[in-house]
RNA sequence: GCCGGGGUGGGGUAGCUGGUUAUCCUAGGGGACUGUGGAUCCCCCGACCCGGGUUCGAAUCUCGGCCCCGGCCCCA
């Protein structure tokens, strides 16, 4: 037998029902906030990704040499593409952009729970906008996502420039380190770390700021800063919409591209790998060759939502099986035509069963039976059977398909 | 890359201190039932992850690999 690659998923047609009831919901929100979906290619030049992201992740890629010695990537992302597609042509586009995309990525990681080797993300990049609305939308639609999706989910909000004007005096190295044990929360690390290049004075001020949940006691620990302002306009458009979330300036998103608002949302059920989301506001576009254009955005792992949203039923389908005798066989194809015309999913039997057994069968999978045998084929009727309710009558073929469409919840 | 637990029909399992034809449930196909139901009964289909080793004999013991689950690291 052979196997599936490690870290890739087969989906059968319950689960394939459950995800797309689930991005549709998403793709539905997202289109009612203006944003339309983008789509790049499933692979780029490995040095899209590196640019963005340093040499350091071509170990957890899967990279190729194409037939014409071009070194290859599948993306593991697809900001870097998107920005890089904004580049080179939606440059003159009036801003600003709103865009999403639902798409899978590839990274060759230990896959654990809701972390594969192939993944789906569903993402949003809002290009060319720079405010605090710009960043509260960002958040907001987030949250709206989220809850299309039906998962409670824990924002972080957070901004960058409250952490950065506290590690100011160090040199930039340093201060990433530092950044990195913040993130994680871990001051065991940090306190030795910051000792060892003589700053531990630090620690208590990061120790407060890491545990600020309100702009308060936020701004008692940093002091005015320029930034005061954009982050009380941020807070106050999330408050003035009554979004339930939790200020945390110890976000730092482990990556040095971001340049203000960060935020991340954290998702039950799902053991180590609890965060589903992850975004903020960013300067990449100058990297591909564009202008310095400000943007934001997130992107949400879809299959850790599907995970973290366990066993839910998507709603089923109306379906028809049209079970037959030997003499309705050949008619069946019309009167099924006659249904899916309607946009009703019917059936026919192509096991030569017995009506006994294809009414069983229909009992399992359908809503409804039309039956077919020589009676009917003779006068030019049908048997419309309802499963649920056990109730059948002869009717003409009109009035059983208009029967069942009225059926179909719209 | 590291640590722990696993891998038996499509799904779930028993066996696993080596020994006839590998257990049971479920799903699937057929029949009892060529004009009507998910019940019942009967039949059928279908598995020891791969490779080496030990042995008269391996699902069982052993080694390696692959994969799965959880965790560490990482997480764009």
């Amino acid at each position: 037998m052979l196997q599936r690659p490690r870290g890739t998923r087969d989906f059968l047609p319950d689960e394939m029902e459950r995800r797309r009831a689930v991005e549709a919901n998403l793709r539905e929100k997202a289109t009612r906030w203006g944003y339309r979906e983008v789509c790049t290619p499933e692979f780029e030049e490995l040095e899209l990704f590196t640019i963005r992201s340093g040499a350091g992740i071509i170990g957890e890629m899967y990279v190729f040499e194409d037939k014409g010695g071009r070194k290859m990537a599948l993306r593991p992302e697809i900001t870097a593409p998107v920005l890089r597609m904004f580049v080179s042509e939606a440059k003159v586009l009036p801003k600003p952009l709103r865009w999403y995309y639902f798409a899978d990525c590839f990274r060759y990681e230990r896959p654990q729970k809701g972390r594969y080797r192939q993944f789906w993300q569903f993402g949003v990049e809002l290009i060319g906008a720079d405010t605090p609305r710009s960043d509260a939308e960002a958040i907001l639609l987030a949250d709206d996502l989220l809850r299309a999706a039906g998962i409670p989910c824990d924002l972080h909000v957070g901004h960058l420039a409250p952490m950065k004007h506290l590690l100011q005096g160090l040199e930039l190295g340093a201060q990433a380190k530092a950044m990195a044990f913040l993130d994680k929360r871990d001051f065991d690390g940090l306190t030795p770390f910051l000792a060892g290049i003589g700053r531990d004075d630090l620690v208590p001020r990061l120790r407060d700021l890491a545990h600020a949940r309100t702009l308060d006691e936020l701004f008692a620990v940093t002091g005015e800063i320029p930034e005061k302002k954009r982050i009380g306009e941020i807070v106050e458009i999330l408050d003035k919409n009554s979004l339930v979330y939790t200020l945390d300036f110890g976000i730092a998103r482990g990556l040095d591209y971001y340049t203000g608002m960060v935020f991340e949302g954290f998702a039950p059920n799902l053991g180590a790998e609890n965060q589903v989301l992850g975004g903020g506001a960013y300067r990449l576009a100058h990297l591909f060759g564009g202008d310095d254009v400000p943007s934001c955005g997130f992107a949400i792992g879809f299959d850790r939502l599907m995970v973290s949203l366990g066993e839910v039923k998507a709603d089923r389908k109306v379906r028809v099986a049209i079970c037959t005798t030997e003499e309705g066989r050949i008619r069946g194809f019309e009167v099924a035509k006659a249904f899916r015309d309607r946009g009703i999913c019917a059936e026919l039997d192509l096991l030569d069963r017995n009506l006994g057994a294809q009414m069983a069968h229909a009992a399992k999978a359908a809503d409804f039976a039309v039956i077919l045998g020589q009676r009917e084929v003779a006068t030019g009727t049908v048997t419309l059977k309802d499963l649920q309710s056990g109730e059948q009558k002869v009717t003409p073929l009109d009035t059983a398909v208009a029967e069942v469409a009225a059926r179909v919840p719209r």
